[in-house]
DNA sequence: CTAGTATATCGTCAATCAACGATAAGCGAT
DNA sequence: ATCGCTTATCGTTGATTGACGATATACTAG
């Protein structure tokens, strides 16, 4: 039972849900890169779901962001509607609400 | 000014912090990997701040754990403390709640 | 000082990531 | 059917990651 000083007390339970445990690393990894962080926040900030909107406000290329998009899309944190030749994408709510639980039960 | 059905309302505050979303790029970049989460829950479910005792815990080489150790502490997540022959882990609660403020904010 | 234990670091290798330009695919309008 | 626009996909490249064994470092005990 090593135990240092500077530690927090911390609650003794045992929990070890392997599934929660991946679940949570899977979304901290898609929002592993400044520039889908910046893309939710975009997401979340503005009242259009845009997409070619995002490539214009980004530095990065047009085919990067649609990878980015890929990726957030992927982890589920996103979801994208095609709206005639264009795309629309935004957050998905549910799976950022469960993203903040899972973060909040650490 | 693209919008569509199935998107939420969403608030139209104008935030763009690139520090915080640097920082949570950063914390969810350490928590990216299935055995980093494993590791941050056994330190914070353990009384003790143990280390070699992760290393039989865990289905990884004792280098691997360190490895994932350096990076979760780099993060400022977890900081060891040597006590003696042995290194005495512990979530760092500060950066913790940090963390959670920053997902807490999307 | 030496031996033993615990942890960190090094070197390597395969795999994954991030970025880009080029190109394909989907759709509306002509 | 074709053109123009938007987005996705492909192929490539360099950088980073994750894993390991081997080794170096740090500390205690004797």
């Amino acid at each position: 039972m090593t135990e240092c000083a500077s530690c927090p007390p911390t609650n003794p339970q045992i929990t070890a849900n392997p599934e929660a445990e991946q679940d949570l690393a899977s979304l901290c990894k898609a929002l592993a890169h400044p520039s889908r962080v910046r893309i939710l926040k975009i997401l979340l900030e503005r009242k259009s779901c845009i997409c070619g909107e995002i490539v214009e406000v980004m530095p990065l290329s047009q085919s990067t962001v649609s990878e980015h998009l890929r990726i957030l899309k992927q982890a589920g944190l996103v979801q994208g509607e095609v709206d005639g030749p264009r795309v629309c994408y935004c957050v998905h709510p549910i799976v950022l609400e469960q993203f903040k639980a899972l973060v909040e039960a650490l």
